[in-house]
DNA sequence: TAATGTAGTTTATCAAATAAACCAAATTTT
DNA sequence: AAAATTTGGTTTATTTGATAAACTACATTA
């Protein structure tokens, strides 16, 4: 049977910004900003879902006098994200 | 780059049943519901949505005196989540 | 004949995604 | 030096999407 799919995760912005982190290491807003594509204000709501669930570290500094904010993925994210694409598999199978 | 995600397949029942009808030939409305555990409500809508996109063909008629709903997947459906899919992979390399 | 089940559809509600507006400070332009 | 623009965000409002609840129509059973 199909197991369910995160909510968290099966949400494009998101599952892009931890594929990115998947890869990374950290990241900074602007980096993901235009990795993604997205908007600042989409990306800052999706960032603050992921850091609630604890998907996400993110650190708020000052670099100069311009705020900067970087996120590295947690092992709570590694794992959920594991699990989801494991749940995904089974809606793949046959392709 | 990150592809797009087809809104109308990134959505968990949505998907459940194109993968169903990959996999399946043609499908009734009460399996898929089975299958998916959806309530018959926001299945017809979902049927709805991928038969307006050409995605399934819904068919139906009587068996007897009650109504039968059969679905099959047509091939822009199947071209539809081949690149779905295709795209999923790049948010998916690294796992 | 009243209740219950089957196979759905329609409408209403709730949640999620996105966009628009805003803030504060820095930098650039005129 | 004042005004406009850019940077790096957050907050709020709007739009869209998913889901649930209510309903229809007919059949079956008690």
């Amino acid at each position: 049977m199909l197991k369910e799919l995160n909510p968290l995760l099966h949400s494009q912005l998101r599952l892009a910004v931890m594929s990115i982190l998947l890869s990374v290491d950290e990241a900074d807003f602007v980096y993901l900003k235009e990795q993604t594509n997205a908007t600042a204000g989409n990306l800052s709501v999706q960032l603050d879902k992921l850091s609630e669930a604890g998907y996400i570290e993110v650190e708020k500094s000052f670099v100069g006098k311009k705020p900067r904010t970087v996120c590295r993925m947690t092992s709570t994210g590694r794992e959920a994200m594991a699990e989801y694409v494991e749940a995904l598999r089974g809606y793949l199978t046959g392709i």
